[in-house]
DNA sequence: TTCGCTAGTTAACAGCGCGG
DNA sequence: CCGCGCTGTTAACTAGCGAA
């Protein structure tokens, strides 16, 4: 099992003070409000938060903003949109004391109890799922894939808890690759496994020289890595159009900050491939300079979907870039290998509670 | 100092009942 | 169906202690 983490350790007490909290509360509570029992008194005020936040997407930074956003979405559906069960809550909490208490220490630990799932940016449904490779071999990369009905999708209320840093190698040995259409997954037993894979299949079956040296490179950095798990993945040929049989573009690596899920785009355009104009005898300078010209658009043009449709900034490299892959892996690619989670102010909570007893 | 053992702690998980 | 909280179970981890 994964080592203990102190946060969590720290969050946990704080969580079993504020049951404590509640139990001696509770007695009251149920008297002055008339709730039947704890079990359905927590019910009713933890049902409400799925209505309350977009617990899919809502970023949540502290107890307190949880809290008086719970506060401002009861009051709103209660006053606003006159929902009768909400309303009556609004005024029990209003006029009996002892429940409002109850109610925010509730809330408070309902916040640390689902704190790293609240906290931190979860991919949106629609952006849970990507998938790689050429069209007769390609594969899903989901969050929390489930075959329902012929087809994978995602199980949108685990997106948020899922424990690995999304897009990372971490991610991909916890939950395979999906095959299109068929209820298979494509495990890997081993990280090595998946290297192996990732390098020899994806990418060699993509036929450049380039991908190959730079995914070896790849390689080679997660195996010397104390934390395998948590460095982002190079995803090769990021099928820009999903699933969609006619895509029109790949990208040759994505990689997705697990953090921040920015995505960056890097695309290798030697000239022979994505530059040359054929047929230029008899041309005049004027006509080759046009052909240069639209060759350029549709480069362009390509970049430009790429980043509206899915927002993925694109790095180009070119000739000159690809005469040294080791260097343009190490100085191109890896600062977005290299991602650290950012603290959150939580700490800080915790550490005041510390210093509080 | 280092080991091996034990008892206590706790993260992770599954199963259940409640509300909507 | 979804989401929630509670409970009990399991297994990983830790601290403490005695023996070599």
């Amino acid at each position: 099992m994964a080592k203990r983490d102190p946060n969590k350790t720290a969050r946990n007490r704080m969580i079993g003070t504020l049951k404590e909290k509640l139990r001696e509360l509770l007695p009251k509570v149920l008297a002055d409000s008339g709730f039947e029992n704890e079990q359905s008194l927590n019910a009713k005020i933890g049902s409400r938060n799925d209505d309350f936040f977009d617990l899919q997407n809502d970023v949540i930074n502290s107890q307190e903003q949880f809290v008086s956003k719970w506060l401002e979405g009861l009051k709103e559906s209660a006053l606003n949109d006159g929902v009768v069960s909400d309303l009556s809550l609004w005024k029990k909490i209003k006029a009996k004391k002892s429940l409002k208490e109850y109610t925010i220490l509730f809330l408070k630990r309902s916040y640390l109890k689902h704190f790293e799932e609240l906290s931190k940016n979860r991919p949106p449904i629609e952006s849970a799922e990507l998938w790689i490779g050429q069209q007769n071999a390609n594969y899903g990369l989901l969050v929390t894939p489930r075959f329902k009905d012929g087809k994978w999708e995602n199980d949108k209320s685990e997106i948020r808890a899922f424990s690995n840093a999304y897009w990372t190698i971490g991610h991909v040995m916890k939950t395979g690759l999906v095959i299109p259409g068929k209820e298979k997954i494509f495990k890997f037993n081993d990280i090595e496994q998946y290297l192996l894979f990732f390098q020899d299949t994806l990418v060699r079956n993509s036929g450049s020289n380039h991908e190959y040296e730079i995914a070896g490179h790849y390689c080679d950095y997660v195996r010397a890595s104390d934390t395998p798990e948590l460095i982002p993945l190079l995803i090769p040929e990021f099928r820009y159009a999903g699933l969609a049989t006619k895509h029109v573009y790949r990208l040759d690596f994505l990689i997705i900050n697990p953090y921040t899920l920015d995505k960056v785009g890097f695309e290798l355009s030697p000239w022979s491939t994505h530059g040359y104009l054929g047929k230029l005898q008899g041309l005049t300078q004027k006509a080759i300079n046009e052909m240069a010209a639209d060759n350029f658009a549709k480069e362009i043009r390509k970049h430009r979907a790429y980043f509206k449709q899915h927002e993925v900034f694109c790095l180009i490299y070119t000739d000159d870039d690809l005469k040294n892959p080791k260097k343009l892996f190490k100085e191109e690619i890896l600062p977005f290998l290299q991602t650290e989670k950012p603290q959150n102010q939580l700490s800080f909570q915790i550490l005041d509670e510390f210093f509080e007893d």
